[in-house]
RNA sequence: GGGCCUGUAGCUCAGCCGGUUAGAGCGUUCCUCUGAUAAGGGAGAGGUCGUUGGUUCGAGUCCAACCAGGCCCA
């Protein structure tokens, strides 16, 4: 037993793999879940509610982010001790899913779909969802992402079966036994605990506890069908609701805008203007959407906006706003009459559209005539200041129809095509008639001109076709009023009304990292519309609403059962099936009002009501409410924020607050922001910057990939690519694996092994100094671990990793480089078992701080540094307990003192480039100037260390640099400013006119300085007053924080001939390197030089023997050498000869 | 239309309650160190702190307007 070899050149991606294979041979994750159920008793559970991913195409880079930040959390508390669930969700029903399978199958319309069958539909969207869950599962696990992972190869089998055929019979072992049914049952018991793995949302219990929601909605009387003008997705066929529609539903495109003329027919009594029988007097009119003008029954105006009337070239007279006159009119006009919009109301003019039979129809309807209405909203911005109405046509048209009374005039079909009723239009799409329309007013004189108009319009947010508006019936939950009160106010009574309060509620229950997020959640809940969950499309949730055609009641059924009990028709051909269409549409069950048989509306489900029952539906809330009530609410949930307030976060909160009584589904909530390509764009295929998860993670490294994502600030967009993942590497990875390599190697050499109980019993150096800088890293460390957790704890893993970087940059330039000779040196003292001991120790500690962020790096050196020497450790660094530190035994004085060291050693480096000389010449001493008494004492006792990193042969402390520095005195702004006020300046002048150096003195002695300001003087005390030195040009002095660093620069010839000999050992050291010797490997040198490079020859020829193991030092040539190089040192060329030595 | 955020070096970003000479990383140039290091260290170049006003002894920081970009809601 001992340690394995380490490579320094290590590939990542390979050891990731290797390390993929050695969790699953040896069940690792399993193996955790087994110890975690032990502990939790000790240690508690820690219950987070994975958000659904959508199991519709390979996971994205973006994806591997969040999913970073699920594995970190629920590995650290594992590491905590406390039990988990490990569930992950899949997203698996609604539109997106319907449209890349008519995208498979090469569907372009829902008739397609009806002809191809609803049962084979259904299928084919399972099947897609088992595919692409399959692959995901893949990735993640590839992330390095422990989760309760179904075997892809068994979400495969059930795919392949379900295409062919559904109701066959197959058993599938769970962790309770072999599940057996037809898979189309199998499938839809997914993720329930005779299951385990993943959740669906597909799964029976997921749609039948939504069944449960809705009913709880009914009782309470707050589901309504609603007819409104909404966003519709011709290619889709569905009604786009507002939760959809907002921010990534809007894209930025170019319509050809029309102005119109709408002739003016008459002008009602008391009108201030009279028509005069032969003028044409025409309103102006503009609209982006010439499709809509068909189905025009009014034209608004601002009552208050100034209008005019003008003359134009064209021979018409037009009425439009004032301020619209530049962007509308064309050619010479003269304005001849001025009025309010108010004057208008009540014109009546005729329609472009009046000879449609649907125009006709509903005009006479309603013995109705177009006419100019006022609507507050119109502005003079963008238009005419006279707006197109066409309440059939567009959502605030609709509302100011129903104001009004005006006719409906609704032109389009489910599929975007004109009615019958619309004439030569009948069987064209809205979206291609533009031209035609144009032709045809044209042809009827009322076309005034077009005009190309970029705007932003909303588009469908799974297809991508523009959207049209839409009058329809869909179904909605009612959010309850919005109270004209602040939320204090609002009594218990009218928050029992009203939905929209109780979620706030649950809002307030939880904490919002960042705080923003919790902001955000509230002013979408102030501001949103009821929530419109039907959908007219084939695949999802089978609503279970029952409308009853004879008396107009409708009824929901809250559960399977009830829906048996209720059945009247087709319950056994449906009895055995997921409650999915078609099967679910055959049962009918009586009207609870007049017992006329019913049908379930058409209508699916609203795939955000998959996702927000999770918090219920997961975790058994109807089989088994103890365990529900034991992991809910969630200690945390995580997901991105752009989109998820009206989204996920908002069906959970809203599903959750009425199935748990106002009991808010998570106790806190992480937001993360979007991730985007490295030059700052979305990344998308189409832009050619799309990284794909798989290609990263095998290019770049999955645990490089996961530091990066873990040390990114979460709020702010992320810029992800190779070059990022290059720095992180080279930042983190690359040090911590050299490190790590250089204790194996030494060990190795060394055949040093850990005692059984390592760290605990291991004797300190007896070097004092040795013993020290050992006490100082297990300190930093202990330091660290207190760090690292009180970040995890708050879920700030930016700030965990970035303590953990300055650990590493402590352990490997300044530990490991100040304590490598001890593990050079030959003998095997307690010294050196100190030094490996020590470094050990922090090692093993270290990657189990890390062990979350990068569970393959940190499982590979634990492997080595302890399974290796250590038969009963736990099999996995993930099994392991976190580091803990107790912060009240923090050696605070050593960490200050080796702080300042560092510090030092670093000026003294400054300057010594400042003067040029380089670091392998020696010089006689550097004067080192702090402040306090206390790092004036560190400094002595450190001496040895500074004389080493800085190459001097004394180091002197002492308390005045005078001669080497400029004084400055700085006046202290903030003490000075407000004791002065508008002296204030003239204070600043005096200081300047001081002499320096005398006023040093003067404070430093503790008295105060007096300065004249012209008519008065002042008093200026040690505290008014900063005293800086800053280093006086060409000097070798360098300062920083408090503490300067001057070297003497003067070079004695015994100085430069150890210089030679220094530059000497360096040359020797990388020839026996380039000649491929071994560390250990004994020399013979022969050299030629003559003066000071000879004479240092001699003088040092101990140290030269010493430092490169040369058995033998002549001053000739060899024979017969291995290696021969000329090298330059000082101004001479020196040759140089090596051979290996027989031993 | 309303609200919020951002604008600082070539790039990515810090900059606390207004206070001294505006910083870091990457990149770049030069120097240096190195028998763990695809590393490390140091120095240099690189800034009208989006623009214009205002408040103040003093503004990157506070206020107003504007410009540019992003987000949220109508």
């Amino acid at each position: 037993m001992g340690f394995q070899d380490v490579s320094n050149k290590v590939d990542f991606v390979k050891l990731e793999y290797d390390i993929l294979d050695y969790w699953q041979k040896t069940d690792a994750f399993n193996e955790l879940r087994r110890l975690r159920a032990a502990t939790e008793k000790e240690y508690g559970i820690f219950s987070f509610i994975d958000g659904p991913i959508t199991a519709n195409n390979p996971m994205g880079v973006h994806h591997a982010w969040g999913r970073t930040y699920k594995d970190l959390y629920q590995r650290y508390h594992a590491m905590l001790g406390k039990n988990e669930r490990w569930q992950n969700g899949f997203d698996c029903q609604g539109l997106w899913v319907e449209v890349n399978v008519e995208k498979r199958l090469g569907f372009n319309s829902k008739r397609e779909i009806e002809k191809f069958g609803l049962a084979k539909f259904t299928n084919e969207c399972k099947h897609q969802v088992l595919n692409y869950s399959a692959v995901q599962t893949e990735q993640s696990i590839r992330l390095g992402y422990w989760m309760d992972w179904n075997d892809p190869a068994v979400l495969r089998r059930l795919r392949d079966m379900l295409t062919e055929n559904p109701y066959q019979q197959v058993t599938v072992q769970g962790p309770k036994g072999p599940v057996t049914g037809t898979v189309e049952q199998v499938v839809g018991q997914l993720g329930m605990p005779q299951m385990g793995g993943s959740y669906f949302t597909f799964s029976d219990e997921n749609n039948y506890q939504i069944w449960a929601f809705l009913k709880k909605c009914f009782d309470r009387g707050w589901v309504y069908k609603g007819r409104d003008v909404m966003p519709w997705c011709a290619r889709c066929g569905t009604g786009i609701s507002q939760h959809e529609i907002v921010t990534e539903g809007y894209q930025e495109v170019t319509h050809e805008s029309v102005y119109v003329r709408f002739p003016i027919t008459n002008k009602p009594q008391g009108s201030s203007e009279t028509l005069g029988v032969s003028d044409k007097e025409a309103l102006l009119v503009w609209t982006t959407t010439p499709w809509t003008l068909t189905s025009n029954v009014a034209a608004a105006v601002g009552p208050e906006l100034v209008y005019v009337k003008v003359q134009a070239e064209d021979g018409w007279t037009y009425y439009l706003a004032e301020e619209a006159m530049k962007q509308s009119l064309t050619g010479k006009v003269e304005v001849v009459g001025r009025l309010k919009g108010e004057d208008m109301l009540g014109w009546e003019y005729s329609g472009p559209f009046d000879e449609l039979p649907a125009a006709q129809a509903a005009f006479a309807e309603m013995n109705y005539t177009h006419r100019v209405i006022a609507w507050k909203e119109v502005g003079a911005d963008e238009g005419t200041g006279i707006v197109h109405i066409a309440p059939g046509c567009g959502a605030e048209d609709f509302g100011l129809g129903k104001e009004f009374n005006l006719p409906v005039i609704a032109p389009l079909d489910e599929n975007g095509i004109y009615k019958d009723g619309f004439d030569w239009l009948v069987g064209q799409s809205a979206h291609d008639v533009a031209p035609a329309i144009f032709e045809n007013l044209h042809g009827k004189g009322v076309y005034y001109r077009k005009q190309r108009y970029a705007h932003r319009y909303p588009h469908c947010w799974r297809c991508g076709s523009e959207l049209v508006y839409r009058l329809v019936d869909e179904w909605f939950i009612s959010m309850g009023e919005l109270y004209d009160k602040p939320r204090e106010a609002v009594t218990a009574v009218e928050k029992a009304a009203s939905f929209r309060y109780q979620i706030m509620d649950s809002v307030d229950q939880a904490n919002w990292y960042p705080s923003f997020g919790y902001d955000r959640e509230q002013d979408w809940l102030r501001n949103m519309h009821d929530w419109m969950i039907s959908k007219k499309r084939y695949y999802g949730l089978a609503l279970p609403i029952y409308e009853c055609q004879a008396c107009g009641h409708f009824h929901i059924v809250g559960s399977r059962e009830e829906l048996k009990e209720r059945a009247i028709e087709g319950w056994d051909e449906f009895d055995g099936h997921t409650p999915h269409r078609p099967y679910i549409d055959g049962v009918k069950i009586a009207c609870p009002n007049c017992g006329q048989p019913v049908e379930r509306i058409k209508d699916v489900g609203n795939p955000w009501l998959d996702a927000g029952i999770v918090g219920i539906s997961t975790i058994h809330y109807s089989a088994d409410r103890e365990y529900w009530e034991k992991w809910y609410p969630a200690d945390w949930i995580s997901e991105s924020f752009p989109g998820q307030f009206r989204n996920w976060f908002y069906s959970l909160l809203a599903q959750s607050t009425l199935m748990a009584d106002g009991v808010g589904p998570f106790k806190n909530l992480f937001g993360y922001a979007t991730l985007q390509a490295e030059d700052g764009r979305d990344m998308h295929k189409s832009s050619g910057n799309m990284i794909e998860f798989n290609e990263a993670a095998d290019k770049m490294g999955a645990d490089t990939m996961r530091w990066l994502y873990a040390s990114c600030k979460p709020e702010q967009n992320l810029r992800f690519g190779y070059h990022v993942g290059d720095d992180t590497r080279r930042r983190f990875l690359i040090p911590l694996w050299n490190v790590y390599s250089f204790f194996v190697s030494y060990a190795q050499l060394d055949n040093w092994q850990p005692n059984a109980d390592f760290g605990s019993d291991t004797p300190p150096s007896p070097n004092a100094a040795h013993a020290q800088m050992d006490k100082w890293i297990v300190e930093r460390l202990a330091e660290t671990t207190l760090a690292t957790r009180a970040a995890l704890d708050v879920y700030d893993s930016e700030k965990a990793t970035q303590h953990l970087e300055a650990f590493l940059d402590d352990l490997s330039n300044w530990y490991v480089r100040r304590s490598r000779r001890r593990f050079w040196k030959s003998e095997a003292d307690e010294d050196k078992n100190a030094a490996y001991a020590t470094l050990h120790q922090v090692l093993v500690d270290y990657v189990k701080l890390l062990a979350p962020f990068v569970p393959f790096v940190t499982e590979a050196i634990y492997q080595n540094l302890v399974r290796s020497v250590d038969d009963n450790a736990p099999a996995s660094v993930h099994h392991c307990f976190y580091p803990q530190a107790d912060a009240a035994t923090l050696d605070q004085a050593l960490l200050a003192k080796m702080r300042l060291a560092i510090v030092t050693a670093g000026l003294g480096r400054a300057a010594r480039g400042a003067a040029d000389v380089k670091l392998r010449q020696p010089l006689a001493k550097a004067r080192v100037n702090v402040g306090s008494l206390q790092e004036q004492a560190d400094l002595v006792e450190l001496a040895d260390v500074l004389q080493e990193e800085i190459n001097v042969k004394a180091i002197e402390i002492v308390s005045e640099v005078g001669e080497l520095v400029d004084y400055k005195l700085l006046p202290n702004n903030r003490v000075l400013g407000p004791k002065f006020g508008k002296d204030f300046p003239r204070i600043r002048q005096a200081l300047e006119s001081l002499d320096p150096a005398q006023a040093a003195r003067q404070l430093q002695a503790g008295q105060n300085l007096v300065v004249e300001l012209g008519d008065k003087t002042a008093e200026l005390t040690g505290e008014d007053v900063l005293v800086q030195t800053e280093a006086r040009g060409g000097l070798a002095v360098a300062s920083d924080k408090g503490v300067t660093v001057a070297v003497d620069t003067h070079l004695t010839p015994e100085l430069v001939q150890e210089g030679y000999a220094r530059d000497l050992v360096r040359a020797i050291n990388t020839m026996r390197k380039d000649a491929g010797l071994e560390i250990s490997d004994r020399i013979d040198l022969g050299y030629v030089a003559d003066g000071d490079v000879a004479a240092a020859m001699v003088t040092f020829a101990a140290y030269v023997q010493q430092e490169t193991l040369a058995l033998t030092v002549t001053a000739v040539p060899l024979p017969t050498p291995d290696f021969q190089q000329t090298i330059t040192v000082g101004d001479q060329d020196i040759l140089l000869s090596l051979r290996k030595a027989a031993d």
